[in-house]
DNA sequence: AACTATTTATAAGA
DNA sequence: TTCTTATAAATAGTT
């Protein structure tokens, strides 16, 4: 919007498109803090940058720019030293975690800032492997199994999927329990972020 | 922008709300759809407005949005009948599911936006779950070593989690297959999608 | 990175 | 609400 009206087609030079994307991206965070604050909603944009590893976020959330660092601190550290798999060590990390994020969580609109933060990271490495469709899968399954599974904290009967009409869902007991079992022995793990965005919640 | 200058701070009148976040949302869309197209990048935006369940697609990828509409028939569908848990049934439709996105996935660029949009899709539903932290660490446990397991198709032995050096991760054969039991005997049971975005990709 | 001539977005008004 | 218009804001080209 200036000097000219732009032809609305790809930037071949190379310079001239960079500038042009970092003025718009500017603007476009601007604009997206606006309409948040003006309307009262969450709203949030991702420019993937292919070139640019980095990774912005709006400072008008503090506590869910220290949950990213403390998150993509904890990526760098297990990607250097991937091999440990002591089960003890891990779920104490687990439950320092979850700790952490609860208490990051005490109002509805806060927690779903911080999941889509969490969702768009987790998104960055995912876009490096192939098995997304397999993930998006596994990941609604556990979500909805989840709520049964803490409120059952001691699981010992093992037992088959039976559908189960009063809980309008599946019994998946001794199943759930191997998926815990999982979690807490792999949970560091962490595959590295090699893809980044810009982003602001 | 207009007429006077915006004091950035919540609009309380109703009406008049409303009617800036129709006119910046516009705003908005044509914004991402300029960036993307100007320089040659993947962009989009998520407006959450708890009061209007629209969910929005940019009409730019026609792909993506049949791709959207069928993920939302299928959650509606199994939402009414939670109660199918025939494995046959069941894995035959993940099946299907899997091509369907593989040949719409032809490109890593469109493979790249329709992950985003089931990420987001996802987000949606998870709103309305307590368990978003757990659900994360699993996800990304689970993608990681979703790929072994494809490779070892036929695994019969029953092994515990021990570290493997040439791997570069940790052994878990017995484990992975009952997580793909899982998979296969609850893939359906989706969580309805309350929670809705305004979308672009 | 800063500047400015314009275009574009939009707050208020009709 | 939708349309119009005066003005603020964004930004293309320039330095």
């Amino acid at each position: 919007m200036a000097r000219k009206k732009v032809d609305l087609t790809y930037i071949t030079n190379d310079s001239k498109r960079r500038a042009t994307l970092k003025k718009r991206k500017n603007g476009l965070i601007k604009k997206i803090d606006e309409i948040g604050i003006l309307c009262g909603i969450e709203a949030c944009a991702i420019i993937y940058t292919p070139d640019d590893p980095q990774l912005e976020v709006c400072p008008s959330d503090q506590g869910v720019q220290n949950v990213l660092s403390r998150f993509r601190q904890v990526s760098e550290l297990e990607q250097s030293k991937k091999m440990l798999s002591q089960e003890s060590f891990l779920s104490e990390k687990i439950v320092k975690a979850q700790a952490q994020l609860k208490k990051l969580s005490n109002g509805i609109k806060k927690k779903e800032t911080t999941l889509l933060m969490f969702q768009y990271l987790n998104a960055g490495h995912i876009f490096n492997n192939a098995n997304m469709n397999d993930l998006n899968n596994i990941s609604r399954l556990i979500e909805q199994n989840l709520g049964e599974i803490e409120r059952k904290n001691n699981i010992s009967q093992v037992q088959e999927v039976t559908p189960n009409v009063k809980n309008g869902g599946v019994t998946v007991t001794h199943r759930k329990q191997t998926i815990m079992n999982h979690v807490h022995g792999l949970e560091t793990n962490v595959m590295p972020c090699k893809t980044t965005f810009s982003l602001w919640p």
